[in-house]
DNA sequence: CGTGTTTGACCAGCGC
DNA sequence: GCGCTGGTCAAACACG
């Protein structure tokens, strides 16, 4: 889960809108995780998106969570009506921004198949796919119930390649402007 | 003309 | 079994 060990190195692109970069607003990525369903609402059982988010198994400890830990059958039916037990797409990592943007770029290139509108939001929910090829990760975006200025971005999958700016990253090191050395080489906790 | 978005329809799961 | 709800498909559309 590169996404909430170091995002700040999939900030490499500067191709955003200039001056709105929704993730300089705030960094702090340990508020984003809504790991602990913490609405014990009682008698209403409106958090289900909520809570079925958070009680699957969003962020356990390792990144290579697809082959050792529990995994539990994550059911991906087909349009045929064929349920697949996919393994790979197990991982689900959910943060909550604060972003008046409910698009951030966050390296990848995303194409939107869906919105709904969820039962006790008055914001809808956005549906993206990877565009790449073969690349099954899917994302969903959604704006917080209570507090509108919160977005709350759903990664389900990990991709099967690079981010296309680690790709240029990785070929042209030289012309990193002077902000992001800083940033890039933050963590290195991936094996 | 290729690529991405919009949007209604469709489908499966779940609760009653 | 039926209706509601969330997730996906796909045709139409917009844009470069």
């Amino acid at each position: 889960m590169d996404y909430l060990e170091n995002p700040n190195s999939n900030l490499c692109n500067t191709n955003l809108t200039g001056n709105s970069d929704p993730w300089s607003l705030d960094f702090e990525l340990s508020e984003y995780l809504m790991l602990q369903d913490h609405h014990h609402h009682h008698g209403v059982d409106q958090d289900s998106t909520s809570q079925s988010m958070a009680s699957s198994e969003q962020v356990m400890g390792g990144s290579s969570g697809s082959t050792g830990a529990t995994l539990r059958n994550n059911n991906i039916r087909c349009k045929d009506g064929v349920k697949k037990n996919k393994m790979e797409a197990s991982h689900r990592v959910a943060f909550r921004t604060k972003s008046e943007l409910e698009v951030m770029d966050d390296g990848f290139k995303w194409r939107k198949y869906g919105k709904k509108s969820v039962k006790n939001s008055p914001n809808p929910r956005n549906y993206y796919k990877c565009s790449s090829g073969g690349c099954n990760v899917k994302k969903r975006v959604e704006r917080d119930r209570d507090d509108s200025s919160y977005v709350i971005t759903t990664y389900e999958g990990t991709h099967n390649h690079e981010s296309p700016c680690m790709v240029y990253y990785n070929q042209m090191p030289y012309t990193i402007p002077n902000g992001w050395t800083s940033q890039a080489s933050s963590h290195s906790s991936t094996p």
